[in-house]
DNA sequence: CTTTCAACTTAGCAATCTTGGG
DNA sequence: CCCAAGATTGCTAAGTTGAAAG
């Protein structure tokens, strides 16, 4: 299944989340809303309304208020809304500079303590990713020859060379740790020991310099430090078209008077007469300035960057330090939903120590900023996340977390790959069971069955429902009568089914899909007197759906089928595309087309490029310069080949020779820039990296290398290499999906 | 049962870094 | 050496899922 529909995505003309298109959407919009209100009462008010909705959500908060204790006295939060964002003040700075006389000490601690237990961990059965191993380092060396003269370089400017002793450092750390040869964690336990710095809190607000002006109705006005930062967040985005928007607009201003003091709320009334185009104009002359630092200034720069990450990017967990994905606190600003989101515009606050929770082990809390408190530690080893905390916009947990090389990440992925192998194994049975399902004489039943078959054949999202309070997106279960169009014939073929939605991240899916009759009859059925904004899957929601497929098979869920479907997708289409005796080059073309085939299947996209027509003209301006050359060369080629025979001269001989070869090379380099642009503009508006990191079974990729004697990283590059690293080391050549 | 919550994966875009050609 | 195109990384929103609460 799948590579059939591969190629059928291709929607008319305008498949892609045509940004344009928003306009003529609006009108279909009113209608969905019409729609919505009638199903809303139709479903018995189902959804509160706002008023009771927000009762609930602060009962919510103040359970989660009473839920603080342990360790760290309780600071009773202020009304969140009303607290500027500046107004509880902490250096960070100073914070930096205090903690780096401590943590010193820490840090070499966990250096000898890693360093000690390693040589312990390694094994005989190393040898076998010891290429891996020569590969990397070799390339290191090679690296770290140009470092070095960078390195010089900085030397004779600082005094030093930071950069070499910072590369040094970094090999070391690159031992792996084989977890994937260790003893999994009984179940539910995450780890035994965890222990790390905390996360980074954003830097303080800087205020503006007196000169850089904000206008009220055309005269100036000096804003309270709150009110200006808040709406410096809005004037760095003043070429941005979010603030086309009215919603944007509207939620924006409304969160700001929030910021602002009595008698600047009395003021400021209109966000119309609000002038922020100084407070722009620097903003961009500041980043100007910052791109033309001077080289030492952008290296001492990324040499404190490395410091904090050295110190807070990393935590040591069982025993083994392993990087942290984002030690970073989100900082304040404004909310960017995508898509149609109703809450685009709103402020999201700064996040303050006292608004985050810390996980680790028992005794190694991290110290909380100076003046400052947690908001709780807590010791639960049934969860990965270091640190955590509520954002204000859309009232989510946020977390810190483990990075996709650790050990917490792979191992799930791993898990979640081989669940997908599962289901390969037992696809076709339950391909059967949900086709009897069709004629069962039970609505909810044939709509699970029509619903599944969706998410088999096309990949589709499982489909949540989703609030009010969220753009309106869905998915297979969640999708609605408007959102599908049938047609007993369509372009010669039968019983066509035109797909039409917005999906995850209101991206559009278009898709026009023959299907089998009863299916085609079923569709009929379920929308009957149905008006469009209704459910098309009215008896059905992700949670029955995933509960049948838990049924089917243990450990099947929905996502399950994306994950198979992809893999699945990936090798056969090596399979069919690799030719083994062709290049290196056209190989890694047909990876890429088989990757491509799976993007395409997952609906993975992107805009275009915005450089693109360019950057082809530039390549096809580059392909006719080689190709004259070639033309040249083959010329003088026959000619000294013409000579050689005349005078029979050894050296002439020699001479055709060498031209021989370079037109040979050349013709190489004709291909290679041939294939580049064929790979280029079939890639026009695809992505490829989801896919690669999230659906593919990474193994497939490692033995098809293996198998063709392509080297890895023209597959992976290093993080990814990072985050694969353990089916780089188990998957031979003959692994299949 | 329905709704809500917590935890974790998946997603595209923006910012930043690297590279290679002039 | 410089610059822009291209590649990589960072960021954080938006999904899925299972469990708890109501």
């Amino acid at each position: 299944m799948g590579s059939a529909e591969v190629d059928k995505h291709t929607p008319p003309s305008d498949k892609h989340k045509d940004k344009s298109k928003d306009k003529d959407r609006k009108h279909d919009k009113e209608e969905r809303k019409q729609g919505k209100e009638d199903r809303k009462h139709s479903k018995e008010d189902k959804k509160v309304d706002k008023e009771e909705k927000k009762k609930g959500k602060d009962k919510v908060k103040d359970k989660a208020e009473k839920n603080q204790h342990v360790e760290v006295k309780n600071e009773p939060l202020s009304e969140d809304d009303d607290v500027p964002l500046a107004s509880r003040s902490f250096s960070q700075t100073s914070q930096d500079s205090e903690d780096d006389d401590q943590p010193l000490a820490f840090r070499k601690k966990i250096k000898t303590e890693v360093k000690a237990e390693k040589p312990v961990k390694r094994k005989a059965e190393d040898m076998v990713v010891d290429d891996e191993d020569d590969y990397a380092s070799s390339k290191k060396k090679n690296k770290k020859g140009k470092e070095e003269k960078k390195g010089k370089a900085a030397a004779t400017a600082n005094g030093a060379s930071p950069t070499k002793r910072v590369k040094k450092e970094k090999k070391e750390e690159e031992e792996t740790w084989k977890w994937w040869e260790e003893e999994k964690h009984e179940d539910g336990v995450k780890w035994k020991s965890l222990e790390h710095k905390g996360p980074v809190f954003a830097s303080d607000y800087e205020p503006l310099p007196g000169n850089v002006k904000f206008k009220y109705n055309g005269k100036e006005m000096k804003l309270s430090t709150a009110a200006e930062e808040v709406g410096s967040f809005y004037a760095a985005m003043l070429d941005h078209d979010y603030v086309t928007k009215d919603v944007f607009n509207k939620n924006f201003f409304k969160d700001w008077r929030k910021f602002m003091t009595h008698s600047e709320k009395e003021i400021i009334t209109d966000l119309k007469k609000c002038d922020f185009t100084y407070m722009l104009t620097y903003f961009k002359a500041k980043s100007e300035e910052k791109k033309n630092r001077s080289k030492e200034e952008k290296q001492q720069l990324k040499a404190e960057n490395e410091e904090t990450v050295k110190e807070y990017g990393w935590c040591i967990i069982d025993g083994h330090k392993q990087r942290i994905g984002n030690f970073k606190i989100e900082p304040p600003g404004l909310f960017r939903g995508r898509g149609d989101h109703p809450k685009m515009g709103m402020v999201k606050r700064r996040v303050m120590p006292e608004d985050v929770i810390i996980n680790c082990s028992k005794g190694t809390a991290p110290k909380p900023p100076p003046g400052h408190k947690w908001k709780e530690v807590r010791h639960d080893n049934t969860v990965t996340w270091l640190a955590s905390w509520t954002e204000n916009v859309q009232g989510q947990v946020k977390y810190i977390m483990l990075n996709s090389a650790s050990r917490l990440k792979g191992e799930k992925d791993w898990q979640k790959y081989e669940i997908a192998r599962q289901l390969k194994d037992s696809v076709e049975k339950i391909r059967e069971t949900y086709k009897e399902d069709w004629k069962s004489k039970e609505m909810k039943i044939r709509q699970r069955s029509v619903a599944l078959y969706f998410i088999d054949k096309l990949a589709l999202r499982a489909g949540n429902e989703k609030d009010e309070d969220q753009a309106d997106t869905v998915g297979a279960c969640s999708l609605r009568v408007e959102h599908i169009s049938l047609h007993e014939q369509k372009d010669g073929k039968q019983c066509v089914v035109v797909f039409d939605f917005l999906g995850k991240d209101s991206i559009r899916y278009y898709n026009e899909v023959p299907v089998e009759k009863r299916v085609f009859k079923n569709l009929q059925i379920f929308m009957e007197n149905k008006k469009p904004g209704d459910d098309l899957f009215d008896r059905l929601n992700t949670t029955i759906m995933n509960k049948h497929l838990n049924d089917l098979m243990e450990g099947l869920t929905a996502k399950v089928f994306r994950t198979f479907n992809a893999s699945n997708t990936l090798q056969e289409q090596l399979d069919k595309l690799t030719d083994p005796k062709s290049s290196v080059t056209e190989k890694i073309l047909a990876y890429n087309r088989a990757n491509r085939a799976v993007a395409i299947l997952c609906n993975h996209q992107r805009a275009v490029p915005k450089t693109f027509a360019k950057s082809m003209e530039n390549l096809q301006k580059k392909i006719d310069t080689k190709r004259e050359t070639i033309e040249d060369a083959e010329k003088s080629y026959k000619d000294l080949k013409k000579e050689a025979k005349k005078t029979g001269s050894a050296a002439a001989k020699i001479a055709a020779g060498k031209k021989e070869k370079q037109v040979e090379k050349l013709k190489e380099q004709l291909m290679k820039l041939e294939v580049q642009a064929t790979d280029r503009e079939e890639n026009k508006e695809i992505a490829l990296g989801t896919s690669k990191l999230n659906y593919l079974d990474p193994r497939i990729s490692v033995a098809w290398c293996k198998k063709n004697d392509v080297p890895i990283e023209k597959i992976y590059n290093k993080t990814q290499r990072d985050k694969f690293q353990w089916a780089i080391d188990m998957a031979g050549p003959e692994f299949v999906f």
